[in-house]
Parts: structure tokens; C-alpha cells; sequence
RNA sequence: GCUCCCAUCGUCUAGCGGUCUAGGACGUCGCCCUCUCAAGGCGAAAACACGAGUUCGAUUCUCGUUGGGAGCGCCA
């Protein structure tokens, strides 16, 4: 049997990083098996779900690259099959109709919790054969087993029991007519012949009633697999201040792909002690049978060395279109400026993000902006600064080409004349230049700055040294 | 309150009864390298929640305690 997952996010917010872990364990569950990907669409609560969501969704889906062979498909263009598939049950005597009203169901939940148990629907309406009539808070349950246990092997979990005393008569059709959850995931995973489940842990109580439903439909059963939790730093739920923010807002942060791909991949699941999995490995590696039971919390730090590791490994013309990206966002005009190839090059061994790198990156496409007046007194202010930088201008001027190796070869020549360190060329230099003390290596920040913009800086430098 | 789930360094994890004086990675600290900042190299500190069993032997199995998480909707 060919293995078929899905995705199955509903449209009320944007794709979030625990979201994009199920996404991503979804997709490598098909791709390692050869198997299908499917989108689908919860959007059956009309009123928390947004176009806006939608689109948020199928962005982030594109920017990690998680590609699926269907969908993405709406359940609202479903309701037809939902209600085929209610009137089925309901004539099977499987279903059937209640009119409780909101304050009724609240009532009696409150009474259960008085008796010390699980608040619960009291199944009032289920033998009174009630038909079918107008009223504005009529809906459709099903009628769960009364007795016996629900049993299922879990593919992260191992074996979960519940007894169907817990249980209660779950509603499938509410009085909107739009089925609730629990009865169209039911449907659309029979349909679309999904044979794993894949989802958050947070739908693991979920799971005995939709067997139940399964049963009930005479379908066969996919195999689950619940995934645990991604909590925040302090071990708590994901909240807006720490991580539970869009996939994208980590793409203007300054993250890679890869990298969140990377991160997420090892939150929960391992393969010995590697740390570092290339696409291609993960695909091949990764099996929902090795996920961790237990949740996890999201570290900033570790995602952090992760994207630097991958600027530094992947290659220059791959990184630079988003390199490009991030500069204009940052309001620096590439043109004219370096490649930025080659600033990459100078910088991802001194960033952790695209984002750093753009900012400091600005040296070489505007003017200095501000000076670092304690740099400027100690480096360009010391013994012998005015001398090395009217040196080092002249063997700038005179270079045949320029180059960071010859402009490295200029300053190390410089030193020598002089009979200094390089610290003693490079330093004054370097703030002549950047208008600070810290920035790649010289001959990279001289040479970024081009030859005729550095020969002006130092120029400049040296008047101010009056 | 009730039900379900979870429990190895600060964090992510390896471990699937003896190989554990518990391994790796991030982070932290120290040293080296060095033109600044990094990166890199070397090294250090750092964990089996607790209590009973089972067993010749438990980090590994069972039960309990404690702690954490999830759910108990006409939300998904």
C-alpha cells in the first residue's frame, strides 16, 4: 500500500513553527517512501477563517520548499460529501438529531464537573428518535459506543486505551450545517486514502472518537502518529513573544530555509549524533517511527548556529539573490555597491543571520554614517597612524590590480617599510574606512569599499587627523 | 475536577539489562590562533527527578510519587 500524508492546516493564522515541524514530518514521510503529499484546507469554521490565512500558509509552504503531489483542497468545497456521508449514518441509525440549546449543554457540563466528572454531553436526545425539524440549535451526534474500549498503536505513542465511557456523543453537523472536525477529517482521510496520520499531540484525545467514526463508516484505519509538543524557552506553550511566530517572519529575520528545516528536524527525531542533514538526507534517514515521545522546547541559539553554519557553507551565488533581498529591505541600494557575492564571502564567518549581514554590510554601499569617536581618537589619533595611512594610500594608488590579495599584499609591504605590526596599519585603516574598530579582514573591508571610494576614506581620515 | 501523554547535562539528543568512570551538538567558561570582530583548534564544568519492586545486575522493565504537557466546544 503506498504511503499517503497530509497536511492539514486550518486557515486561521499564519503557519507557525510547530505547524511547519508537522508540515515538514508529513513531507519526509512521503518523500522517504515514495509516497504522496496532500494539502488540505480545515477551513469549515466560516468565522475565524481568512483568505489572508490561506495565502500566509501557502507562502510559508513555498519558502521551506515542502512541494505537495495534491491540493491544496478546501473542505468547504466538500460539505456535499460531508452531508451524503451524515444522511448515511443517520439512516443506519448511527446518528441522530438533538436540540439542546448552548445554555442546556453548558448546564449540563457544569452538573458532570459537580459530580466530579469529565464535563460531557448527556446523550438526552439520542434514543428519543427526535425527526428532523426547523430550529435554530439543531444538530446532528453520533452515537458513540457505549461500552468497550477504543485501542490504537500509535506510531510515536505506542499503545493508547481509552474506555468509551469517556466519550460522549460527538457533534457531526452543527446547526449551520458545516460539519465540525472531527467528522470531516474523518471523511477526508477515508477519502483521500490517507494511510498515515500525522499531527500535533494536542489531537491525540481526538483520535478514539474518530475510530470510532471510522468504525462506524466501515472504513479501514490509517496508522497515527502524534507528534509532542514544541513548548517555548521557559518550557511553557508557544506564545507570541517567543517563537510562535509566522515561518516568514523568520525569512525576514534573516533565516534560511535550510536552516529552519535543519532546526525543526532534529526537534524530536535523530539519527545517532548527526547534527547537520542536507535535504536529500533527511529524506533518506527519517522515519516516523523514530520520532520522540516527549515535547521539546524551541532554542533560539541552536537555530542561530545552524543558519550560520549554512552561510557558510552554501555557495556565495546561491546566497546572494537573498542577500539582494535583505539590502533593500534595509533600505541599501545594491547597485554600484560590491558584489554581493563578495561580501558575503567577508562576512558570514561574523553573522548569524541575512539580515546582520545586510546591516553590516551598509559600510560598502552608503557613506559612514557615524563615527565611533573612541576608535577614531585611539587608532587614527596614535603615533604613527598619519604615517601608515599616507603609506598605505600610496601603495593603494599604486596597485596594478585590485584585489584582496593585493591590497593584503600592500598593507603587509606597508608594514614592513614601516617596520611595524600590522595591527598598527590595519587598525587606522580600518577605521578610516569603516568609521569603527571592527570589521571583517582588512583587505576584505578595503577591498569591498572599492579602490577609488577607499583611497577617498582614507583621504578623508587623514584630515581629520589634521 | 476528570482523561490521556511525557520525564538523560541549561537546551536538542545518543542510549533500546551488563560495553555508562553515561556519548554528541548548541550554549557557557578557559587556552591557542590573531590586524579588530568573528570563524577555527584544544580543553573544562554540566544530566539518568524521587521511591519501591523485577533481576545476579538497572539510565534501560513494572508500579507509585513528584513535576511538566495536552484535552475535556456547534475551534481545529
Amino acid at each position: 500500500m503506498s504511503v499517503r500524508t497530509r497536511f492539514a492546516p486550518s486557515p486561521t493564522g499564519y503557519l507557525h513553527i510547530g505547524g511547519a515541524r508537522t508540515a515538514l514530518y508529513c513531507w519526509l514521510q512521503a518523500r522517504r517512501h515514495g509516497g504522496q503529499f496532500i494539502l488540505r484546507v480545515e477551513d469549515t469554521d466560516r468565522e475565524r477563517s481568512t483568505d489572508a490565512a490561506v495565502r500566509a500558509i501557502l507562502d510559508g509552504m513555498r519558502w521551506l520548499g515542502l512541494d505537495y503531489d495534491e491540493g491544496p483542497v478546501f473542505q468547504t468545497a466538500r460539505l456535499a460529501r460531508y452531508q451524503e456521508v451524515a444522511r448515511g449514518l443517520l439512516d443506519a441509525g448511527k446518528a441522530y438529531w438533538a436540540y439542546e440549546t448552548r445554555e442546556e449543554i453548558d448546564a449540563m457540563r457544569a452538573a458532570a464537573m459537580a459530580r466530579g466528572e469529565k464535563p460531557r454531553y448527556n446523550g438526552h436526545y439520542r434514543d428519543l428518535g427526535a425527526p428532523c425539524r426547523d430550529d435554530p440549535n439543531r444538530v446532528l451526534r453520533f452515537k458513540n459506543p457505549l461500552a468497550g474500549s477504543v485501542l490504537f498503536e500509535d506510531a510515536v505513542k505506542g499503545r493508547v486505551e481509552w474506555r468509551n465511557e469517556e466519550l460522549d456523543d460527538l457533534v457531526l453537523i452543527r446547526s449551520d450545517g458545516y460539519p465540525t472536525y472531527n467528522f470531516a477529517v474523518v471523511i477526508d482521510d477515508i477519502d483521500m486514502r490517507i494511510s498515515e496520520v500525522i499531527r500535533g499531540d494536542d489531537h491525540v484525545n481526538n483520535t478514539p472518537r474518530q475510530i470510532n467514526l471510522y468504525h462506524a463508516l466501515d472504513a479501514p484505519l490509517p496508522r497515527f502518529a502524534h507528534l509532542p509538543m514544541i513548548l517555548g524557552p521557559d518550557g511553557q506553550k508557544l506564545s507570541k513573544r517567543h517563537g510562535a511566530v509566522g515561518v516568514m517572519q523568520y525569512r525576514e529575520d534573516g533565516f534560511l530555509p535550510q536552516a529552519l528545516l535543519n532546526y525543526l528536524v532534529r526537534l524530536g527525531w535523530s539519527h545517532g549524533d548527526q547534527e547537520i542533514f542536507s535535504r536529500a538526507e533527511m529524506i533518506a534517514l527519517f522515519d516516523i517511527g523514530d520520532v520522540n515521545q516527549s515535547a521539546s522546547r524551541f532554542d533560539a541559539a541552536k537555530l542561530s548556529w545552524l543558519n550560520q553554519h549554512y552561510l557558510k557553507t552554501m555557495d556565495p551565488a546561491e546566497l546572494a539573490p537573498e542577500l539582494r533581498w535583505h539590502l533593500l529591505r534595509a533600505g541599501i541600494e545594491p547597485a554600484g555597491g560590491p558584489a554581493p557575492e563578495d561580501v558575503i564571502v567577508a562576512l558570514r564567518e561574523r553573522v548569524h543571520t541575512l539580515r546582520d549581514m545586510a546591516e553590516r554590510a551598509r559600510i560598502w554601499y552608503a557613506p559612514i554614517g557615524a563615527w565611533d569617536e573612541q576608535a577614531v581618537a585611539k587608532h587614527l589619533g596614535a603615533d604613527g597612524a598619519r604615517d601608515a595611512l599616507l603609506a598605505v594610500h600610496a601603495r593603494f594608488a599604486a596597485l596594478a590590480t585590485w584585489t584582496p590579495e593585493q591590497v593584503h599584499a600592500a598593507i603587509s609591504a606597508t608594514a614592513t617599510a614601516l617596520g611595524v605590526g600590522m595591527g598598527k596599519i590595519a587598525q587606522p585603516l580600518r577605521v578610516a574606512i569603516t568609521g569603527t574598530a571592527v570589521s571583517p579582514a582588512i583587505e576584505h573591508t578595503v577591498f569591498l569599499a572599492g579602490r577609488r571610494e577607499a583611497l577617498a576614506r582614507i583621504e578623508a581620515a587623514l584630515a581629520r587627523t589634521g
